[in-house]
DNA sequence: TAATCGTGGTC
DNA sequence: TGACCAAGATT
């Protein structure tokens, strides 16, 4: 609703009477952009292979690329494969995750390799059932490795292609809050009927809107479709609905856990009590955030009043 | 379905 | 300057 009024693009892009966007005249142009802009991330390489592209998915999860590159190098490096990882414990994952954000994540990645380890020979499944049942694999992280890694072809709907989607083919500035049988159905329809092609069309539509159409002031002069775009004919027209539930931190249960946690990451061994009392006043909010720590697994306790990252 | 779960950068 | 946003998953 606050966005910026989107760049008009040069007058020399824009068909005068261009068709509606439809499946077949936005795959060359999306791809060939692509093939063009690419950023070059270090999953996107070959010698990341499907257990670089399965960390980097996890670490992306509502986390910006700059602040997973560096923790994603060090991951690489010192668990090059998921056994590596498994044969560690879940506290290390919690440590090296270090500021990323959504320590739980670290804790399944950490299950997810143990599960690759022992179901399926260490390997990465390539199958997107076999993936989705895999701790911290949802619908999205599932289709993205089964696309970005093997080369398959699924509907990759995160929130860069859901806004692409919305504006280019809906002709509304944001989808809905949550993803809806409406925008699975108009992504299947939309993917390329070959599979190559499916795979860098998931891949190009998601940078688009990392990009280009971006969630604020998208730059449609740099757009590849924008003479198509749905949202654009129609004039840019503002979000009606009801505005996103912002995510207020300060003062949360949420800041308090990660001020407790990060006192446990910062520590070389187990910590007292009474540092962790150090970083936060109020007792029962204090008391409720570390319980709910124990609770995730991302806390063990020791002894009275010890407490440590998991060794299990 | 809606709430919960971190952290930091941007405008 | 505070609200918004960032490659979601889980319950």
């Amino acid at each position: 609703m606050t966005a910026t009024t989107p760049t008009p693009p040069p007058a020399t892009d824009a068909a005068p009477s261009a068709p509606a966007a439809d499946a077949a005249t936005l795959h060359t142009p999306v791809n060939a952009w692509f093939a063009a802009h690419a950023r070059d991330l270090p999953w996107r390489r070959p010698e990341a292979g499907p257990w670089g592209v399965m960390v980097s998915e996890f670490m992306l999860q509502q986390t910006p690329v700059s602040r997973v590159l560096p923790v994603y190098e060090q991951w690489l490096k010192r668990w090059p494969r998921p056994a590596d990882l498994a044969a560690e414990p879940p506290g290390e994952a919690v440590r090296a995750w270090g500021r990323l954000g959504y320590p739980r994540r670290a804790l399944r990645l950490h299950a997810a390799a143990t599960a690759i380890t022992e179901r399926h020979g260490g390997e990465v499944p390539d199958d997107h059932a076999a993936l989705l049942a895999l701790p911290g694999v949802g619908e999205y992280t599932a289709a993205a490795v089964a696309s970005f890694a093997y080369g398959r072809r699924h509907a990759v709907l995160d929130t860069n292609v859901r806004r692409v989607l919305a504006r280019v083919v809906t002709g509304v500035q944001y989808p809905p809050n949550a993803t809806t049988a409406a925008e699975r159905r108009l992504a299947q329809r939309l993917l390329p009927d070959d599979e190559a092609t499916a795979a860098r069309w998931a891949a190009a539509t998601m940078e688009l809107g990392a990009l280009v159409c971006t969630a604020r002031t998208p730059d449609c002069g740099r757009c590849p479709v924008a003479a198509r775009c749905a949202w654009r004919l129609a004039g840019f027209p503002a979000h009606d609905g009801p505005p996103r539930r912002g995510q207020t931190y300060a003062g949360t249960d949420r800041q308090v856990r990660g001020m407790l946690l990060a006192v446990l990451r910062e520590a070389t061994g187990p910590v007292t009590q009474e540092q962790m009392d150090a970083v936060w006043d109020e007792p029962v909010q204090r008391a409720r955030a570390l319980d709910g720590l124990v609770a995730d697994g991302l806390v063990e306790p020791v002894a009275q009043g010890v407490y440590r990252l998991p060794l299990e």
